[in-house]
RNA sequence: CGGGGCGUGGUGUAAUGGUAGCACGAGUGCUUUGGGAGCACUUAGUCCCAGUUCGAAUCUGAGCGCCCCGACCA
């Protein structure tokens, strides 16, 4: 496995001493939270509640969040789009222009400076189209993609459901500019092909369901990516010919699969993991965003915008992927690829044990060492079953007197021994 | 924002007007080591304010916080 550019730069983010990780495990959930996600993510140690809808990724946590983060910069940078950091601080003028200052009640509103007036950026139409409008004035300057993965700020009257509805959110979100319609469309279709990759890479492409949504004022429909989940807070009908789906609040208006015109729909509740949306000419005529095409006329820009929450997306896989014992992580967003487990504290142990570790490490494995001297096996297995890495390599006595490590996926019963010998590369496999 | 529920060590709980207790966690020591070990000692708590009462975790009022249902969610 090759480390991800940005995962890290030391040799030792590809490993981690169990006895030094910060963040313990909890037999129990509090009492307050009911949704699986919030629950698992808690007692493992992933994420810590500050206040409602507001949360702290551990580095287990964060871990998920950079492999999640890494897999979308990915897809974003295949289809052109150029990553860049809008600010969090807007102020009030921008959200005058398009009259969303009093309109959009998420907005968290604070004092500035003097007489300065800012809002906590919920989205960024209002800082990126004034942004672009500066370096626009030709067709040749267009399209253009610009993304960013950052944290947003929504005053929700009720934040729920673990990670699934927050005040303050990590957020991709991309921003394409077209000189025509058909240009947006394109894109638009062309991220709706982007985003499926993104969802099946991080897991839940089986899961998930394209979804017609409300396009509001802009377009007939926009496009929701639903993975159903019991947290989710979504009503969507899924139609039994082409598996995609509809959205509760547009069913009124739509008796047809609009995709294949099928009448058979199966209801479930889900959880939106991705949006994307064609704005059009909404943002480009309030800031006066035009460009020259070629042959001298102007014309208003085009704009489509595509978001993914990322927190909301690691809730989301926990809420498909656990068992009565813990979190079973897909392969690509585990926080770590093996979890070491050393059962025993004989030097016989503890150095077969350590001998593995320090070439996992050379090697640029992600290995979580269960070096935890004072922890009985049954604990360090329950523990390990709560944080769901999908390999575990457990090194006991047992295991040695064979020569031998046992092997065990989470996702799987099956135990199986492997000769010391040949461990290395079976866990790099 | 409407309705409902709940606030006791880090986590889960008991005490319903009369000594704040238990389990897990954490710390020290010893013994343990294949599915959340044992013994001993230790650590740590009634959300805040006001009131009623000889006495309040418990009753009353106000506040704050958290959760759930609904509304809302470019």
């Amino acid at each position: 496995m090759s480390p991800s550019r940005t995962l890290g730069t030391s040799e030792d983010y590809f490993n981690m001493r169990q006895s030094n990780l910060f963040g313990k495990t909890l037999r129990e959930a509090p009492k307050d939270e009911t949704t699986i996600n919030a629950k698992l993510l808690i007692r493992a140690g992933f994420i810590n509640k500050l206040t409602a809808g507001v949360y702290t990724y551990l580095p287990l946590g964060w871990r998920v969040i950079r492999k999640i983060e890494n897999i979308i910069r990915e897809e974003m940078e295949k289809v052109g789009g150029q990553e860049l950091v809008m600010p969090v601080l807007h102020p009030k003028e921008s959200w005058q222009i398009t009259d969303r200052w009093d309109t959009v009640d998420v907005l968290f509103k604070l004092e500035g400076w003097e007489s300065k007036e800012l809002a906590l950026g919920p989205t960024h139409e209002e800082v990126v189209t004034p942004l672009v409008k500066k370096h626009i004035q030709t067709y040749k300057d267009l399209p253009l993609y610009l993304f960013q993965i950052q944290t947003k700020f929504r005053k929700e009257k009720r934040a729920k459901s673990g990670l699934i509805r927050n005040r303050e959110f990590l957020m991709k979100d991309l921003y394409s500019f077209h000189k025509s319609e058909a240009d947006l469309d394109e894109y638009y279709e062309k991220m709706k092909e982007v985003y499926w990759r993104i969802f099946k890479k991080v897991g839940i492409g089986n899961e998930t369901y394209l979804t017609f949504a409300s396009g509001g004022t802009f377009s007939k429909f926009s496009h929701e990516f639903q993975t159903p989940a019991e947290a989710g807070e979504d009503v969507i009908y899924i139609c039994q010919e082409c598996r995609q789906a509809i959205n509760q609040e547009i069913r009124p208006e739509v008796k047809n699969c609009p995709n294949c015109q099928a009448k058979q729909f199966k209801e479930t509740k889900a959880i939106e993991v991705g949006n994307i949306f064609k704005l059009k000419t909404k943002f480009s005529e309030s800031f006066d965003l035009y460009f020259v095409d070629k042959h001298g006329t102007k014309g208003l820009v085009q704009m489509g915008c595509y978001g993914i929450g990322l927190g909301r997306l690691m809730g989301t896989i926990v809420e498909v992927f656990h068992d009565d014992k813990g979190i079973i992580w897909p392969k690509a967003v585990a926080p770590f690829s093996a979890h070491l487990l050393q059962l025993g504290n004989e030097s016989k142990i503890k150095a077969a044990a350590e001998k593995l570790y320090g070439r996992l490490k050379k090697q640029g494995v992600e290995v979580l060492f269960d070096d935890r001297q004072d922890k009985t096996p049954g604990e360090k297995f329950a523990d390990a079953d709560l944080i769901g890495i999908p390999l575990r390599v457990v090194v006991s006595e047992k295991s040695l007197a064979q020569k031998s490590f046992e092997f065990k996926n989470r996702n799987e019963k099956k135990i199986e021994l492997v000769p010391v010998d040949k461990s290395l590369t079976r866990i790099k496999s």
